[in-house]
DNA sequence: CATGAATGAGCCTTCATTCAT
DNA sequence: GATGAATGAAGGCTCATTCAT
């Protein structure tokens, strides 16, 4: 791995535990084994460093979505949109608190989570044929988004049948 | 209003914006207009400060929970608590947004939002008789906290209909 | 005692173990049971205050000295000059305490401890006739000096055969 | 001189002439040259720096006694070590007010002062054949800290005829 | 590319001191 | 006399950032 990797790689673990100003440059050059002067040879400032991890969630979040935005049938596609958090393993656990914690401090976080789903979500309860689709689309996406905040902030929520639960409420 | 209810105030004001690491005494005591030596009379220190701010928030929760929990009708209750996020208001918006944004570093604020609900939530789905009251409990809960999360995150955001619709789904 | 007394009495003994700009008025306030307000009541500031406490330890070492320099015969005289370390006690080892930790920034201590004694001292030493009375009687200072200065730096130091042993090379 | 030697300089001045608690880290860094956060990347903290040049003064001390402790003639080494006052300059002068300012604080000072020399004086008088050889040795120990104190509180101190009386006194 | 010494602003906290009660 | 709330300066220390090497 590239220094550079170990830098980001170490500002993204800290700053999704501690938050971006609970944490240090001294401690991202500890925890990534550079120097504290290599973290502005490769970014700007920290919040150049903040600019590039968040710039990089968004590549992530955007292939994560792209094998589910390809699936044609909405009601496979909005039971694959509730699957999605299943998917969250050690690897991007640490990705989804980045973007949790920092979504109060980042307002497009929050759009960045949602958006690339909507519009799909909402032509898919339509041509479903329900009475609201807007409210069945913003209902779903709650539910969407929440599961995955318990995922993270209760180690002990088993969110399968909760999944199982709801996929049943929206007939799917 | 006494100079330490200031001080308070003012630092649920700036935690909530820019969280706890994000905001300095000094900026708390411009803000609440006192010395910042006056925070330290008043608090041990910033953490102390931080935790007299929970614990009173921890009894607004209690108190704004209180009359709801005294419903006896187990839809009449269910419906009530769907109306709460409908309560935030300027006044409590701002404690809203102090525990959202701190239950990623606090894990206990959590659980101060949902435990006090999830028994008599369980109790009334379980009432009302439904084939996975437990399941039924925790995603109504899911939808209860997100819709909350949504309406901090999204100005533009029309919770009413939404709420209205989910009413329907858990059949309230 | 008099709260007057009681600021007195602990800052001397915080003074002593701490030294002046080691103690906090704080401190002082506590352990005396007062007021912080009430030390700026009594004395000027905190500067006041060790002075006060110095000019008081210029009277009790005036008061120690008093009955020693009342002998008349110059042996005894400085037979009991010697005896004063052993006078050192719990009531007064703070006072020592207090006047040898400050005597490095108070420079009129050194000569307070001595200054009193020197003159009857040389008088003495001319008198029983000795070949150099003044190094005989500044020598015989630093002994007395530096035995106090030893019992209070080492508990387990003895300091009556050593003593004695003095007498002798001083044939008294 | 590297910065760190600057400061390490600079605070043993300080040290010595405000003591530990009367001397800022801001006028170490000041009086050095240096910013102040420098001192924090040298030294753990205050503390530490403190402890640096105990450690320091330790070598010193046993640099200084070296020469003398080598002396293998009795009367040759106890003569010498009472004109290890004589040596003291320019240079080592404020080495010597920082432990004897600081030996009320720090109770290995005062041991660091004597115990290195007082074997071989125990040891020399005992050869030599004194009646009290440990009584000897610990007032001729008494005076020869002694001296040093009077040296450096009193200016006009003149230390010479009272060493030469007192080596006179010890039959040396 | 990489280091680590160096900086000065800013951090949280404690200080001596004042003042209304 | 006595309190304790209140202050602003200063305390020790960490911060993000720069720069010579």
């Amino acid at each position: 791995m590239t220094k550079k990797n170990a830098i980001l790689e170490a500002a993204l673990h800290l700053f999704s535990e501690m938050g971006y100003t609970g944490t240090s440059t001294r401690m991202i050059a500890i925890k990534s084994g550079v120097s504290e002067g290599l973290i502005f040879r490769h970014f700007k400032n920290k919040e150049g460093l903040l600019n590039v991890l968040l710039a990089d969630a968004e590549k992530e979040i955007t292939s994560l979505y792209e094998p589910i935005l390809a699936l044609e049938h909405p009601k496979v596609f909005l039971k694959q949109v509730l699957s999605l958090p299943f998917q969250i393993n050690g690897n991007n656990k640490i990705l989804w608190r980045f973007l949790y914690t920092h979504q109060w401090f980042e307002p497009q976080i929050h759009e960045l989570i949602l958006q690339p789903l909507y519009t799909r979500v909402f032509d898919s309860f339509n041509t479903i044929g329900v009475s609201d689709p807007q409210s069945e689309s913003e209902s779903f996406l709650i539910f969407y988004k929440g599961i995955i905040s318990n995922m993270l902030l209760n180690k002990n929520f088993n969110a399968f049948p909760v999944a199982e639960y709801i996929l049943e409420k929206f007939s799917l």
